[in-house]
DNA sequence: AGACGATAGTCAACCTCACTAACAATCATG
DNA sequence: CATGATTGTTAGTGAGGTTGACTATCGTCT
């Protein structure tokens, strides 16, 4: 019912068909604009037009040619790489990481370092050092267009800008950090949940490539979720979509003081931390990580299966909250703990007990660099609308915001 | 990254525009060329030949004309009612409702009728009358193009054609009812749930309007969520989305046999219910019902207040699992639990309590026509797609479907 | 080796669509 | 009653895509 764009003129039509020849070329390698044509339908010297606009752009580059096959050798065209580049950022409790792409897509260089620093300020410092490090490897030089996006802990409202609930890096939330991230990588930065970002990396290389919604929920030092709906990211109102670890949950085996000290969110109870309270708790002693714990039930040690199949009821349990909510096609379970051998057999089990439908549950095969990993693929895709911006009259038009004439 | 759509041609130019036409007269009532020209951007000319094109199609006529200006009278042209209805029909344990709208959205008939059929084949027939009765009352004959919604309990699933868990209309899960259904309604009938349908209601004429993504929670008999996102209904991968009543919930409030009975979800402990069986538990005696139990509650019996105040809290932490799944801009209470007297109030100090962040809330204003109306919305929606593809080779090729050659 | 068929890319004529500009017709108002 | 504002139409122009013909090129078959 709502009006949702303004006028079409005739020049939307190229915009849109130049967008499409982009995009049979970015998801194929490259092609000739013969190929295009039987692609898209679009008469052959159409294309040709088209394709002539975006290499004047300079978006797209004739690679070679192919032979082999009767008639004439045929150009074909690719993306141009160096029409800009995306830089993808991982700020956690222990690392830092990060890598570049270009707009191909190709990542041209990776980095992982120790995190150092304990003030916003150092944190921002030590990005911006791993920035130009990768950018100069790369051979991306400082007038390149680019995108960065920073993967990080907390809730990011854009509506106010503010970072919240950045537990575990002191001094991150401050506004002053936020403005430091600006004025180190362009106004064009991005923050992104760093389990959001998780997420994206599952849709664009791991279990979430064939679905169009799913969640993926990491368990480990903390708990949260990515939700992805109708092929996009969900952040929810105030980027808090996903925060699963504030699932109410009050449960019997932490005592009840330490529930009032922590919250009784799910979080509290059932995170790598959690863990190790509920295995003191069942008697078990000496120096226990959430590894060592899952590693005594493996062994056989009966105080640690009841903590870990506790464990496992918890995660059902927020597992059905998921689904009672959003009911995505597919449940990716990673993290640490989420990660561990037969946990999802045994999280799984219980799903079908409570569960209204029984979605699919896949353990993430990604590893330590999906953040960042997350960040460059939502990178890439911000990075072309900007690239492809100034192509045309807005093609976003038809989705619905509006045309500068 | 996906490719979105195909081929743009200079026929797609004038079908969004055409497009835009309607939907501007859809929201305005009546329209002048020269208005719509001013609106939206285009020449006059070209106003009048896509209207001249929507007005042969019979989907917009002349409305009268406007004086009163300087210069000639105006031909203001409005929605063609004619051209076709929606038919919205709410099937309940007690009652049957239904209305019938035409394409510009007045409703010409509604009724209500006691439900007295106790299987799926009778309420078929009792729906069957229902419907024709309406039609007859507003005037569309048998040849009408027309549109079907209806609301029923239970999850509905389009991937397999199958309606589940629709508790409380004994036989209405037959596949045997879906094919009398489609038999009676024809082929385009569809199904929504009851409480996603009041959802819509609310996002059309209640508080959702606007915002674009907002949680309908139902409290009554059962207990259910309508989640709009991005401006539409969120129905999940097995149509399960928001079916909270499975939120997983144990609670110390009914003993342990009943959960094991009855089934550990929030629709067991906080229903009307749930509500009772707690009233009872706490004491309380003679003919309960949720109404009695809160308006004992408001006359200041302390084992009420008990109640409700733990309803409350149960309600609470419902809402914070949807805040922290989903993180919607607004959750609106609905049901006759729901929307009791100071019930919103008490739901939200809790949830301040526990929730990440806070969203607002409100009691919904509809009543007891919101399934139907939902269904009417809905149905609109549907009917305008319908009408609409005729026009032009397929708008919704740039969302994401194809191009019929 | 040479003929043949398939393919790549371009050119010219035509169709659709929107825009500009001019124009006739109409109505309120001073 | 003259003037100005406004509606709606007509003619001409430019952008964009399409069809069909045409040239040039390459592999393959005879």
């Amino acid at each position: 019912m709502a009006v949702s764009g303004s006028a079409a003129r005739p020049r939307l039509i190229r915009a849109l068909n130049e967008q499409l020849m982009l995009d049979h070329i970015r998801t194929t390698g490259s092609l000739s604009r013969a190929d295009l044509a039987r692609i898209s339908g679009l008469a052959k010297n159409t294309v040709s037009l088209a394709l002539g606009n975006l290499e004047r752009a300079g978006l797209v580059r004739p690679a070679g040619v192919r032979t082999g096959v009767p008639g004439p050798a045929a150009v074909l065209y690719e993306v141009n790489p160096d029409s800009g580049f995306v830089l993808g950022l991982d700020v956690g409790g222990q690392y830092l990481r990060g890598a570049i792409a270009d707009s191909a897509g190709a990542v041209r260089a990776r980095a992982t370092l120790r995190a150092r620093a304990r003030t916003g300020h150092g944190r921002v410092a030590a990005l911006a050092k791993l920035g130009a490090d990768l950018r100069a490897e790369a051979g991306f030089g400082p007038g390149a267009l680019g995108q960065t996006v920073l993967g990080s802990p907390g809730i990011y409202d854009p509506a106010h800008d503010t970072l919240t609930l950045a537990a575990g890096l002191p001094g991150w939330g401050e506004p002053a950090v936020l403005r430091e991230l600006r004025r180190t990588f362009g106004t064009e930065m991005v923050l992104e949940n760093d389990i959001d970002a998780a997420a994206l990396a599952e849709q664009a290389h791991g279990h979430g490539r064939d679905v169009t919604s799913f969640a993926f929920i990491s368990v480990g030092t903390g708990i949260g979720m990515g939700l992805v709906i109708d092929g996009k990211l969900h952040r929810g109102a105030h980027g808090a979509a996903g925060e699963i670890g504030f699932l109410p949950m009050d449960d019997d085996r932490v005592d009840l003081d330490d529930v009032r000290r922590l919250g009784g969110g799910l979080e509290t109870v059932a995170s790598a931390g959690g863990i190790v309270r509920a295995a003191r708790l069942a008697g078990m002693h000496g120096p226990l990580s959430a590894r060592t714990v899952f590693e005594a039930a493996a062994r056989g040690d009966a105080r640690a299966r009841g903590v870990v199949e506790a464990e496992a009821v918890l995660i059902a349990r927020a597992v059905c909250a998921v689904i009672a909510v959003a009911d995505p096609h597919l449940i990716v379970l990673g993290g640490g703990v989420g990660q561990a051998a037969d946990f999802l057999e045994r999280v799984a089990a219980r799903v079908r007990e409570l569960a209204p439908v029984e979605p699919a549950m896949r353990v993430s095969a990604l590893g330590n660099d999906a953040v960042v990993d997350g960040c460059l693929a939502a990178g890439a895709d911000r990075l072309w609308e900007r690239l492809t911006a100034g192509l045309a009259p807005d093609t976003t038009a038809i989705g619905g915001i509006r045309e500068p004439v």
